[in-house]
DNA sequence: CGAATAATAT
DNA sequence: CATATTATTC
C-alpha cells in the first residue's frame, strides 16, 4: 500500500474557492504588515495542531508532542456517536483509539528531530486554502506556512509538501485535462497522489502565462461529482474495523490527547502559543485562511441538495 | 525559494 | 523488495 490509504473518501463539494482566491491587487498593495498584525492580534483561534506519526525507530528517547494536534476527517460512522457537526474554527475531530496505556511518557526533549510528518487530508486542505488564497506569486512556504498558523509545521515542512503539490498540478495539466480538473476526476488518481486528489484544489493553479494584468478566470467548481458515496461510507466503515490499515491518526502518543467521543478535550498545550514573530514581508497577505468548513459528507438523498461550503471569511 | 536527493515508512 | 511520502541538502 502506499503511504497512506484512507483518502478515498471522495468527497467534492466541500469547499469552495472564495473571491479571494482571486487575489486582488488591492491586497498586495496595502501593507501587508498592517493586515497580519491586526489579524493575529484579533484572532489565530484556528490553531492547527499536527500530530505526527511517531515512529518507533531506533532513535534513542525521541518524543514529539508539545506541538501536535491530530486532526483528521474522519467518516462518520453509525457507531460513532460523537457530534461531529461543528463548524467552529477549527473543524477538525479528533479520533484517537484509545490511550492510557501504561506509556512511560517520557517528556518531549526539544530540540529533538521530531517524526515525520503527516499530511492528513486536512491538513492539505488547510495548505491548498493558504495557497488558493495567497496566489501563487506569493504562495511561497515561509508565505503559506505563516497563514496556515499551524502549530508545528515548519516551512521545510510546507516547502516539501509544495514541491509535490507542484508537481502534481503540472502533472495534472499536462495530461487531462480536463475536465476532471480537480482531483482526479476522471477516474481514480494515478495514485501518487491520493492526498492532493482527496482536496479541492484551487481552481487552477500553473498558469504561469499570466504574466499581463490579472485575470482571473471563472473557476469552475468540481463539478457534480457521481457516485462513490455509499461506497465510500462503506468503505470507511470497513476502514473503522481496520485500525490497522486506518489513518496513523491515533498512536498511544504521549498518552494525552484522549479525544474520547465526546469531542472535548483539553491539553495543557493545545493552545497555540502566539509565537506570530513575522518580520516583515512583502507579502499580501490579507487573511488567513478563511473559512475551512470541514467537510460533513451528509447523505441527502431527498432533495437535500448540498450546496457549497460556504466561506466565513471573516473569521480568522 | 526551489529542485534534487536521501531517508524513511508502508 | 517496491513504492510513496517526507526530510534534508544543494
Amino acid at each position: 500500500m502506499r503511504e497512506e490509504d484512507s483518502n478515498w473518501f471522495s468527497r467534492w463539494e466541500e469547499e469552495l474557492p472564495s473571491p479571494e482566491e482571486l487575489m486582488p491587487l488591492s491586497q498586495t498593495l496595502i501593507t501587508p504588515d498592517l493586515a497580519i498584525a491586526f489579524d493575529i492580534t484579533t484572532n489565530n483561534n484556528n490553531t492547527i495542531i499536527i500530530q505526527q506519526q511517531q515512529n518507533l525507530q531506533l532513535q534513542p528517547q525521541q518524543q514529539q508532542q508539545s506541538l501536535h494536534l491530530l486532526q483528521q476527517q474522519l467518516p462518520t460512522t453509525p457507531s460513532n456517536p460523537i457530534t461531529q457537526q461543528q463548524q467552529p474554527s477549527s473543524g477538525d475531530f479528533a479520533d484517537s483509539g484509545e490511550l492510557g496505556s501504561g506509556n512511560g511518557a517520557d517528556e518531549p526533549a526539544r530540540t529533538l528531530k521530531r517524526p515525520r510528518l503527516v499530511w492528513t487530508p486536512n491538513l492539505h486542505k488547510r495548505f491548498v486554502d493558504a495557497v488558493a488564497h495567497l496566489g501563487i506569486k506569493n504562495a511561497v512556504p515561509k508565505t503559506i506556512m505563516q497563514l496556515m498558523s499551524v502549530d508545528g509545521l515548519t516551512r521545510e515542512n510546507v516547502a516539501s509538501h509544495l514541491q509535490k503539490y507542484r508537481l502534481y498540478l503540472k502533472r495534472m495539466q499536462g495530461l487531462s485535462g480536463g475536465g476532471s480538473g480537480g482531483g482526479g476526476g476522471g477516474g481514480v488518481d494515478a495514485a501518487t497522489d491520493h492526498l492532493f486528489a482527496s482536496s479541492p484544489v484551487p481552481p487552477h493553479f500553473l498558469q504561469q502565462g499570466r504574466a499581463n494584468s490579472d485575470h482571473f478566470l471563472p473557476f469552475v467548481q468540481v463539478p457534480a461529482l457521481q457516485h462513490h458515496h455509499q461506497m465510500a461510507a462503506a468503505a470507511a466503515a470497513t476502514a473503522v474495523q481496520h485500525p490497522q490499515l486506518q489513518q496513523p491518526q491515533y498512536h498511544r502518543q504521549v498518552g494525552h490527547f484522549g479525544s474520547p467521543p465526546n469531542g472535548h478535550f483539553e491539553h495543557p498545550f493545545l493552545s497555540r502559543q502566539p509565537q506570530q514573530q513575522l518580520h516583515r514581508m512583502g507579502a499580501p497577505v490579507h487573511s488567513p485562511v478563511a473559512g475551512y468548513v470541514e467537510d460533513k459528507e451528509s447523505e441527502n438523498a431527498s432533495g437535500g441538495r448540498k450546496v457549497l461550503t460556504l466561506f466565513p471569511t471573516g473569521d480568522d
